[in-house]
DNA sequence: AATAATTTTTAACATAATTTTAATTTTTTA
DNA sequence: TAAAAAATTAAAATTATGTTAAAAATTATT
């Protein structure tokens, strides 16, 4: 599920977006200044930001910085609130690093559509035809595998090495590769583990998902 | 059963509303002010209110104001009654929080099906075999559990736990997470006092509620 | 303040699920 | 076709969780 942090000194702004936000099947939590949404940001680590420009304190303009310096949340979509009287081109001339602006005063129904438009540019709004052309859904949320309307649970080693696979299809990763990122790089086990939960794995999800590409490793082929 | 309280100055209208509703098998109160309103809105506890929006003394958008404010009742569901020469969007501007709309002159298959679309939507028209497995409530409120009629009173860390877990349902919740979240990052507690508990809780609501994710840790299966 | 009741945690052991090994067979490729 | 790599299988080893009772810590009651 999609989840949105909303960063805003004004307790009416937060309740009226979480609540549109909610209704339209996101996740919310909000903060009330800079460092609280910081601090958020670390535990429900959000797919999307709406973050106040004007703030006391740590203003929007530092909190987007600093997510964007932050390795872990770079990558984390921002949407700024701004005020319609402020400099709207000094701002973006700034190029913190938002992805997308709306003016206040907020119109929900605005909000929300301008908040579907950008997640769905960015990949992060399966539509429905999308799930379902798609072979397997590794969903780490619910800790198992969707596959079509049947959900397989999975052992953590197996779930871990399917997920690694997945994560890149049709992208070989060597024995070498699979033993340092599921087992660790100072964890030994024998020659026999990978192919044993190879074999686990094909049993649960198919036998059609993993390719033995002999002398490398594995692959997995989304189908 | 699903419960709507009708709020509109016009006796007609509460009359046809009140045998129209009826007759589609809900149960139903009728108030012809505000104030009268959020009387039986505290007594009846509905579901779903239908408010006029015009009317002497509180008006539609006050009462819904207030119904949004209160910790207690802001998931009622409103539908609000409007003229249709009023400013539509001026109401809606304010967002004062309704559900749906429906302008006069009512018709009652209208608002009937609008109704039952709008409980349809917010998963209140249970169909017979949901009925069945509805599950388990957590009242924040009373501190208990309601399963079904029946109220299951739960220690702090028991209820603390439980509704943790059933914030997400079908979300995994790590160990480590659970440990944060219910006794804190800095608290340090033995290995088995997440089972314990979980145990107990178990005995409590049924074996059939927490599932445990091995390796991972726990979620929580809504019935 | 003392006692009782309740809640929370610990500890020891049991059980069950997962992971690994080892022995053997099959497949692939040079 | 021989050598190497991978597949297969079942059993062994390991680990995580379940269970129980009792101790410790809280909280309520007299």
């Amino acid at each position: 599920m999609v989840k949105i942090l909303v960063i805003d000194d004004e307790e009416d702004i937060r309740e009226l977006l979480k609540y549109n936000l909610l209704k339209e099947g996101y996740e919310v939590e909000t903060a009330e200044n800079g460092q609280v949404g910081i601090q958020r940001l670390k535990l429900f680590n959000p797919d999307l930001i709406i973050l106040d420009v004007m703030m006391p304190g740590m203003d929007g303009i530092e909190v987007c910085e600093f997510i964007r310096n932050s390795s872990e949340y770079e990558k984390t979509l921002i949407c700024f609130l701004t005020a319609r009287n402020e400099d709207y081109s000094q701002i973006a001339g700034l190029d913190s690093g938002a992805d997308d602006y709306v003016a206040k005063p907020v119109k929900p129904k605005v909000l929300v559509s301008r908040i579907n438009a950008l997640l769905r540019r960015k990949g992060m709004l399966l539509d429905e035809e999308k799930k379902e052309k798609k072979g397997l859904i590794i969903n780490r949320d619910k800790y198992l595998i969707e596959k079509g309307t049947v959900e397989i649970h999975l052992p953590r080693k197996e779930f871990e090495l399917l997920a690694l696979l997945a994560s890149r299809p049709d992208n070989v990763f060597e024995r070498e590769v699979i033993l340092e990122k599921v087992w660790g790089s100072d964890i030994v086990v024998g020659d026999r583990t990978i192919d044993v939960h190879i074999r686990k794995l094909r049993e649960k999800i198919g036998e059609n998902y993993i390719k033995t590409v002999k002398g490398i490793g594995y692959k997995f082929i989304d189908q």
